[in-house]
DNA sequence: ATGGCTGGTAGAACCAGA
């Protein structure tokens, strides 16, 4: 068995759109396992001909048309899949595995819960914190070693934007939403490897909105994006990035991939 | 100045993202 597996976390705003960058990460990073999220493509439209071709020939898809859609690809073997309905209505946004050394990895989509924060006036709101409510519950029966990486889209720390103040009433940064996460993250004493080896204030954005023209002038970015470990492997996880020159590639995702390794 | 853009799908002065 591999001694180390390396695993990045993409949300990539429709796989289709995105093959040559997608070509190019597998390319210049070493990645044993790929989880992206809003692939937006049905299982039988995916290219999954294309990553095979690349070596990732096993493959977990859970998609949808037109939104949402997870899927894990990988080089190594993938056993026992399974998906949550974190969401109670049928969207695609989580797929888990199993690996050889017994670790699993859960890959999210939380959803981004609309413009209004106020689940009376905007149902979205009230459906993504029900689905972190979800993983809360999950989290609380949660026995085995797990990875789970994903979109959670929450910033949680005043760090984790551009500026706490302005964000306060924002979807993503809403105290509601921090304390659910917050919740969902004491569940299963999940150990948040973004801040293990990025340290709080540090700056470690993984999104950056499209609207802005040249999104590094104003730098108005999230840490939307997260891995955590169960805290009884979290010293197996040898070193973590975000890559963020990838926000600058052609034709990118407003959303960067993080990386990190698992040791054995 | 939190939508100024981007994608899918339809063929929209659409929807969604966050």
């Amino acid at each position: 068995m591999q001694r180390s597996i390396t695993i990045a976390s993409w949300n990539i705003n429709s796989v289709r759109a995105r093959m040559p960058i997608v070509e190019r990460l597998l390319k210049e990073h070493h990645v044993d396992i790929l989880c992206l999220q809003e692939t937006k493509a049905a299982n039988d439209v995916f290219p999954a001909e294309f990553f095979r071709r690349l070596g990732y020939v096993h493959q977990q898809l859970r998609g949808q048309k037109m939104h949402h859609g997870v899927a894990i690809l990988s080089r190594l073997e993938l056993a026992d899949p399974g998906s949550h309905d974190w969401q109670d209505n049928g969207e695609a946004r989580h797929v888990g595995v199993r690996l050889a050394c017994g670790i699993r990895i859960e890959n999210v989509y939380v959803p981004a819960g609309g413009d209004t924060p106020d689940r009376t006036l905007n149902p979205k709101f009230g459906q993504k914190l029900d689905f972190i409510d979800r993983m809360t519950v999950w989290s609380e029966g949660l026995r085995e070693p797990t990875l789970i990486v994903g979109d959670f889209n929450v910033a949680p720390l005043e760090c984790d934007v551009w500026s706490h103040k302005a964000l306060l009433n924002v979807v993503s940064h809403t105290p509601v939403e921090v304390e659910a996460l917050t919740q969902l993250q004491q569940a299963h004493g999940w150990v948040d490897i973004g801040r293990a080896f990025v340290p709080a204030p540090e700056r470690c954005f993984t999104w950056w909105s499209y609207r802005s023209p040249d999104f590094t002038k104003n730098d108005r970015g999230r840490r939307l994006d997260h891995m955590w470990v169960s805290p009884s492997i979290a010293a197996q996880v040898s070193w973590h990035k975000v890559l963020e020159p990838c926000r600058s590639w052609e034709r990118p995702s407003d959303h960067v991939p993080l990386i990190c390794e698992l040791n054995f």
